[in-house]
DNA sequence: AAATCAATTAACGTTTACGTAAAGTGCGTT
DNA sequence: AACGCACTTTACGTAAACGTTAATTGATTT
């Protein structure tokens, strides 16, 4: 069943958390073309994907207009060797920023992990306190 | 030099490629809070730092807001047990969720990776047509 | 057939994160 | 004294990314 032909919109708002709202909206800007029927969206594996990729994007900070930029390199068919210059010299943009991104990520997990010690630190601090305090009672 | 007491607004500016009204808004949101001599800013240690967290966090995708909420871990001070109990469950939250955007990452490049060496390919075909008219041609 | 339900289009509204004048202030230089 | 320059406050403007009604429209259930 996973490789059912088409989801309606419903289903991708409750597979993704979003709102029809968004898709439509997303629809707007060319990310995403669902097929028709009569008037209902019919979204193909393909949209699925591109949705994905979307959200992706976005937690990762990327506006919209960046996100399809992105996804743009992925579906690219430019046969003229400019072209295929000037796209490498995007990935490695594109390369360049995530590691960026990476390294401010791994500091951050560092940084909220020191935190977590010294706040643990300071509940056991609190919890010994009060065991002593039951010792002192003799309970 | 690199322990001077304070930093001008025009001196963050350049460090950090930002505007004036950027630190500015960024003081009427209490992010910072530099000091006052007459009415020029001086900004210390303490409010470069949080600027360097504030620009990391929003390179990561966080709001202001969210910002603000980690910030505030950081230079946290709850003594309640209630309190410090929140924390550690607010820190886990942003951990989870950064653990997310780190796979987000990986994902990512390695995509782009893959359509790096697509593309390389293309262009490694093409530079060999053109050397197999060389030689055809005995140039 | 009436009613309910999921979907649609159209259009104005909202929040975030600043941008962009406009008008003024203090201070070192000419 | 006049000037330029960096800095200031005040306040309206704006782009992005949807939220939120409103008014319809089939489709299906009763």
């Amino acid at each position: 069943m996973t490789d059912r032909r088409y989801y309606t919109i419903t289903e991708l708002t409750a597979e993704f958390a979003v709102t029809t709202r968004t898709l439509r909206f997303y629809e707007d800007e060319n990310l995403l073309n669902p097929e028709r029927q009569g008037r209902k969206r019919l979204y193909t594996p393909r949209d699925r994907t591109r949705l994905k990729l979307i959200l992706r994007g976005k937690r990762l900070g990327f506006s919209l207009a960046e996100v399809r930029e992105i996804i743009e390199m992925y579906d690219h068919a430019p046969g003229e060797k400019g072209q295929l210059q000037r796209l490498q010299d995007r990935i490695q943009d594109r390369t360049t920023e995530l590691e960026q991104k990476h390294r401010d990520i791994l500091e951050t997990l560092e940084e909220l992990n020191q935190v977590k010690w010294s706040v643990q630190k300071r509940l056991d601090e609190l919890d010994n306190k009060k065991n002593r305090k039951s010792e002192t009672l003799g309970r």
